[in-house]
DNA sequence: CGCACTATAGATAGGAGAGA
DNA sequence: TCTCTCCTATCTATAGTGCG
């Protein structure tokens, strides 16, 4: 774009014409030049602005800067005086332009400049608690209980409980929210580890794999590349100070099977006695079962149709071995929860521990969890001989070995044979009086 | 193939609160 | 008063993955 030169001659500067001269009505713009310092001008504007501007050529084509606004800039210092002035700037960009240098490539830099300067700023102090939140927010593919989990790493303090009134105690990575990303070394993480462990080591252990996948991401977005020290997250100094995950082996074993069956059918809650009986005899997660529905039993092709989560999957069929099938049958149909609640928000089941523990008390069994009744299924299943794959498949555990992962899943058929035999010898050492080995279901193969 | 490790999902424990 | 819910803190289990 060609500029076009003012056509007026050029006169010298005074601050009382500068202060004059005026934007024509009907005109953009209008131009008033120095005599004195060659390329130096004023321009006015319609709306009244004025500023001081340079404008020369540069390598042949056409330059035009912007000094500054003549309310800011000085038009003229006396000789030897530091300060800046719109004649003394037009005079430098002049012999920038003569050089060959184009003013605008070098004001463009200099701004690239502070940016830069002002990143590294950022990047000098920016610390883990400003940059958790973008974290938080960067993987759309974290689950609900991921990201509860993570928020309640991240607790401030000063909140209250929604019951009792006491105080919530911080999250475990709370404590590094001061930290800047440059300070995450290894000593740091030393310190944190040492202080968190002491007081909750799992959660010490949680919160340190979050904090390491945020270093992670740290590592990959451009503007904190390189700030966290990614390795000390492996070093054996830091690791040693990560808690191991304890294992529980709680589980009721065959010979306690006589005394616990007697207790949890007098148990006066039948939904929980039905529930606490079912975990035991298919082996399924707890929420799996608590969350069942009518119709998800099939009582006339005696099938259990266990479903993933509320989110897909088909989930997994299961038989429906003859106590079981006549025990659910039994239930109260009061909505659509096999195990339902009238008290409960969600009309299921919620939490059967009080009955699980009385009647291990009364049973005068060691202390069992309800987790426990999982592993008891397949301890109790070894006793029958049942192939370890056909335990895991009627648990939902995911398939181990090639042979299996690649595998074609048993019919429910065969799955049967085998849930009815360890349901007998469940409950033949119960010592219960089983149903009449009725009329097994035709075969019906479920491809799941 | 087996193991170790990470990421994710879910369970246990304790206790306050509320309804029958 | 009893029994169950449900909130919170804490811990464990399982799936997925990479490596020797």
């Amino acid at each position: 774009m060609e500029v076009v030169m003012s056509t007026k001659a050029n006169v010298n500067l005074t601050i009382p014409r500068i202060e004059k001269f005026k934007c024509e009505p009907g005109k953009a713009q209008a131009f008033l030049w120095d005599a004195e310092v060659k390329g130096l001008g004023v321009r006015a504007t319609p709306s009244g602005s004025k500023a001081f501007i340079f404008q020369s050529r540069v390598n042949g084509s056409c330059c035009r800067v912007v000094i500054g606004d003549v309310k800011a800039w000085r038009l003229d210092v006396p000789a030897g005086c530091g300060e800046p002035s719109a004649r003394k700037e037009a005079r430098r960009l002049q012999t920038l332009c003569d050089q060959g240098i184009d003013p605008r490539e070098q004001k463009a830099a200099k701004k690239q400049e502070a940016e830069q300067r002002k990143i590294a700023a950022m990047r000098e102090s920016v610390t883990v608690g400003e940059l958790w939140p973008r974290y938080m927010v960067s993987n759309p593919t974290w689950r609900p209980r991921t990201i509860e989990a993570m928020e309640k790493a991240a607790l401030a303090p000063g909140l209250t409980r929604q019951r009792g009134g006491k105080p919530r105690t911080p999250g475990a990575l709370y404590a590094l929210f001061d930290v800047p990303l440059r300070e995450l070394d290894a000593a740091k993480l030393e310190e944190w580890l040492q202080q968190e462990s002491a007081i909750r080591p799992a959660a010490a252990r949680l919160a340190f794999r979050f904090l390491r996948g945020f270093a992670s991401w740290c590592e990959e977005q451009d503007d904190t590349k390189g700030l966290v020290d990614i390795l000390a997250f492996g070093m054996n100094r830091v690791r040693k100070h990560v808690a191991k995950a304890k294992v529980r082996h709680d589980c009721l074993q065959r010979e306690m099977l006589a005394a616990w069956f007697k207790a949890i059918r007098q148990c006066p809650n039948v939904t929980a006695s039905a529930f606490l009986q079912t975990l035991l005899l298919t082996g399924a997660r707890k929420e799996e079962i608590a969350r069942l529905r009518w119709e998800h039993i099939s009582f006339e092709w005696r099938y259990i149709h266990i479903v993933q989560d509320k989110t897909s999957e088909d989930g997994r069929f299961v038989p429906l071995p003859p106590y079981l099938c006549a025990l659910l049958q039994s239930l109260p149909r009061i909505n659509g929860f096999v195990f339902a609640s009238k008290q409960s928000s969600t009309g299921r089941i919620r939490d059967a521990r009080a009955r699980m523990q009385e009647a291990i008390q009364m049973a005068g069994l060691p202390h069992v969890t309800i987790h426990g009744l999982r592993r008891s299924f397949s301890v109790l299943a070894d006793w029958t001989e049942c192939p370890a794959g056909v335990t895991r498949q009627i648990q939902g555990h995911a398939a181990v070995g090639a042979s299996e992962i690649n595998y074609k899943p048993r019919p429910l058929d065969m799955l049967r044979l085998w849930h009815d035999r360890i349901e007998k010898f469940i409950l033949t050492e119960a010592g219960i009086q089983q149903p009449e080995a009725g009329t097994a279901a035709p075969g019906l193969r479920v491809v799941a």
